[in-house]
DNA sequence: TGTACATCAGTGAACGCGCGTTCACTGATGTAC
DNA sequence: TGTACATCAGTGAACGCGCGTTCACTGATGTAC
């Protein structure tokens, strides 16, 4: 990997009696600081960390039982921001299409601006991370009730196939975005032009999919 | 991970003056066997391919100038396989799209029986392995060329939409496919249900998808 | 208002580990004379 | 046909590294009396 050389903070000053909290704050904010500076997993050592934050490696160990509880803890916090810029972006939008086409954009904006927590989310072997995501937090990263729900609005309005599973379609969905963005952050040097123009392209096949099958069951 | 007891061979008969050239391959063997035993490319070590294969550390660098050359060789021979299972299934197939359903089954098959090779030929970092991937391996492992040839097949034969890119449209059917694969591997776990009949819905959604295109354009 | 003390937020040094890689070597074997 | 020798296919031991984690400790600080 490239070699960054991540900064050395200075001795953090110690937290007054009854705050040993923020010290778990800060070493989950210089992960994921140097996770996105590193753009490496395997720079997050435990010893990275602690030279980042200004304190011993023994430290973290105060808070996290052991690297990988950190690395879940990073997650969690990652995969709620994402969910959360998804909800952001179709905030106040009516349509159900236009909605899905926004939440879909905000992911991949989200994933090629963070790639390495991109990748530990979705990319990282599932036993390393042992209970690192359950089914339901995986989904809520996913956005997959969300897609459901603007599924089953769009149904309602009349404007998708009533025969299909939208909880299935949904999971299609997202396969197909995320096949994307992986692609885009894994190999950067293959020529897909330009990401925006490549996700309008996959939307529209999509939707087309989508809107096809409405009128083959009607 | 989990540990894999991995069969440390008894020591190897030298090879014979002039057939040096063996041990080679036996390297690459077992290191493709060991992915798909331990299923995790970290105990891809040197030194544990040496005891796999019967043979002490130092003499894989008779063969390989270091680590990453190893791997880059695995990775070209895997390639060259998936490449090769996707052809052999439409083999004789003359009809485009049944064509297309069949190299991406393959390619599913294929990612889903190596999902560690997988990992390593579509989701590592790209700086890990220099030179690992050219644009053209990994527009062949895709069947990119095949993929568009088969759409342009259709074209000519009515089938599908003029005015699309032939190209990109292989490309995105391959993001979408490989988010499928993907997500399958990483996130055993989750209830995606059945891997074929995802994929047959996932199939069912790309083909009207561009046959809507089609429709769209006339 | 002063002081003993429990507690809290850390530190410093060390552990054992597996790793990639290097270096000087060895012993069998084919070949030239 | 016999032998010296170059070459080939490896070996054995060691290097320095960074890692996760543990353990005994320290010193400031709030609190009870």
């Amino acid at each position: 990997m490239s070699t960054v050389e991540l900064a050395e903070a200075p001795r953090r000053t110690r937290s007054r009696r009854g705050e040993g909290d923020k010290l778990r704050e800060d070493i989950l904010e210089a992960a994921e600081r140097m996770l996105v500076e590193s753009n490496d997993q395997s720079s997050l050592s435990i010893r990275a960390i602690a030279s980042a934050v200004g304190v011993t490696p023994p430290s973290i160990y105060l808070h996290f039982a052991d690297r990988n509880e950190l690395l879940f803890a990073v997650c969690e916090r990652q995969s709620r921001e994402i969910e959360g810029a998804m909800e952001a972006a179709c905030d106040g939008v009516a349509d159900p299409w236009e909605r899905l086409r926004r939440r879909g954009r905000a992911y991949l904006t989200w994933g090629l601006q963070n790639p390495e927590h991109y990748r530990i989310l979705t990319m990282s072997h599932s036993d390393a991370t042992p209970q690192c995501f359950t089914d339901e937090r995986l989904a809520g990263m996913a956005g997959l009730q969300a897609v459901r729900a603007d599924l089953v609005a769009g149904i309602e309005a009349g404007a998708f196939d009533p025969m299909s599973d939208p909880l299935g379609c949904s999971e299609l969905l997202w396969m197909a975005v995320h096949g994307m963005v992986s692609l885009l952050i894994c190999k950067p040097e293959f020529p897909f032009g330009d990401p925006d123009r490549v996700y309008e392209a996959m939307f529209e096949l999509l939707h087309h999919g989508v809107a096809s099958r409405v009128a083959a069951s009607l």
